[in-house]
DNA sequence: CTTAGGG
DNA sequence: CCCTAAG
């Protein structure tokens, strides 16, 4: 079927395998099926250029004289492609689901070839974060009267993961693992998975969480098996000096320690250094991938899934700088994700084009929903120039600016 | 060193 | 993701 997601749409009742719900399979499908065209629009676009970026965003060439800043484009984004930006409204919390949720996640986790993976990158420090601080991002949020699913309180999310959040993923996390406090537990293919399977279970059971909103977006961000990746930073030594201080908080930390299986061999080494492992900026996980990477064979011992914020920083990240200029995209959108390099970057990029392409030939209808999805960006938004944003150099490189000015 | 392409 | 060739 589809490039993404459909695939694991047909294996998706599995997931449910031991649990009672073999007669909801088919609102299962068509729940996924919905919200899976519900985005298409998002990678319809086939031109290997900064096209697909203005498809991406929902931009309109209209808007192109104006969308140089940073600020702007965070804010010019069209968060209605998100999958569940019309269904949230309908969607409640009932206590009852707690439970039902948990079951599910254990299923999951059973299904899940690489348990450690749950408590891959929480990365979320996306564009945001260092576009305008936490404050700035509360007051903005607050006056986009819209923001059904919270989308944007994700991005504020990252500066208290565990702590406060009241919104977004951590909600969700804290709900679905409810006994996993001081440990983030969300990212990956069990979000995912999580994400699209209880975001179904809504019709099914007429329930939900509050805040989903990367759900079904993160059921086609990644599609190939969790993988770690243990290689260095070629980037990352003049990154300090690049952008200048980094936000001493990382938001990509993942404890290692814990009940799961595929740590209880872990050796000391892993356990000691964890606390290094915490404080440095980029926390990345090159120990554990060590430890267990063992397992895994060869080439995909190092892999890790896309997560819906990383491909919001590289559609982003393209937009500022153009397609082919992945360093920069890098250093300015991904510094604080220790793992993707500029090539990694690019090679997601050449996958959605692919994802993209491949699309268009079996969908005839995506062409009209996108334009449907993508309402005029408020000119409330688009014309703020109140925040100061970091440099954002060569701008004239881009390619749009260029050919439209 | 960075990017493009192929594996 | 990795590897390699080309700028």
């Amino acid at each position: 079927m589809g490039p993404f997601g459909m695939d694991r749409i047909t294996d998706f009742p599995q997931a449910f395998a031991g649990f009672n719900c073999q007669n909801v399979d088919e609102n299962v499908r068509h729940s996924v099926e919905e919200k899976m065209s519900d985005m298409k629009h998002f990678l319809m676009e086939p031109k290997h250029d900064n096209f697909a970026v203005d498809s991406f965003l929902g931009l309109g060439m209209e808007n192109m004289g104006i969308s140089y800043k940073m600020e702007e484009f965070s804010h010019g984004y069209d968060f209605s492609f998100l999958p569940d930006y019309r269904g949230l409204e309908s969607c409640t919390t009932h206590d009852g689901d707690a439970g039902l949720k948990l079951e599910i996640l254990d299923g999951f986790l059973d299904e899940v070839d690489e348990v450690e993976d749950i408590y891959a990158s929480h990365d979320l420090s996306s564009v945001g974060d260092r576009i305008f601080p936490e404050t700035e991002v509360k007051k903005k949020v607050s006056e986009l009267d819209g923001d059904p699913c919270g989308f944007l309180n994700f991005s504020s999310e990252s500066y208290s993961p565990g702590i406060s959040g009241s919104n977004g993923l951590s909600e969700w996390s804290k709900e679905t693992v409810p006994r996993a406090e001081s440990q983030n537990v969300s990212s990956g293919k069990v979000k995912e998975s999580l994400d699209s399977t209880s975001n179904n279970m809504h019709g099914l059971y007429e329930s939900g969480d509050d805040n989903k909103p990367l759900s079904t977006l993160g059921s086609w961000v990644g599609q190939g098996k969790n993988r770690k990746k243990n290689l260095v930073n070629t980037s990352r030594s003049r990154l300090d000096s690049f952008v200048g201080p980094m936000s001493p908080v990382s938001y990509d930390f993942r404890p290692r320690k814990g009940p799961l299986k595929k740590y209880i061999h872990t050796t000391t080494v892993d356990v000691l250094s964890d606390d290094d492992q915490q404080t440095s900026s980029e926390s990345d996980d090159d120990i554990s991938v060590r430890i267990t990477s063992k397992s895994r064979t060869d080439r995909r011992k190092h892999q890790r899934m896309w997560t819906v914020d990383e491909v919001v920083k590289l559609v982003d990240g393209i937009s500022h700088f153009g397609v082919g200029k992945w360093t920069d995209i890098k250093n300015h959108f991904f510094q604080s994700v220790s793992h993707r390099t500029p090539i990694d970057i690019r090679d997601k990029w050449r996958n959605l084009l692919k994802a993209s392409y491949t699309d268009k030939h079996n969908d005839g209808e995506v062409e009209e929903k996108r334009r449907s999805a993508a309402p005029p960006i408020p000119k409330d938004i688009l014309h703020r120039n109140s925040v100061t944003v970091y440099e954002v150099p060569h701008m004239g490189n881009w390619e749009m600016s260029k050919r439209f000015e």
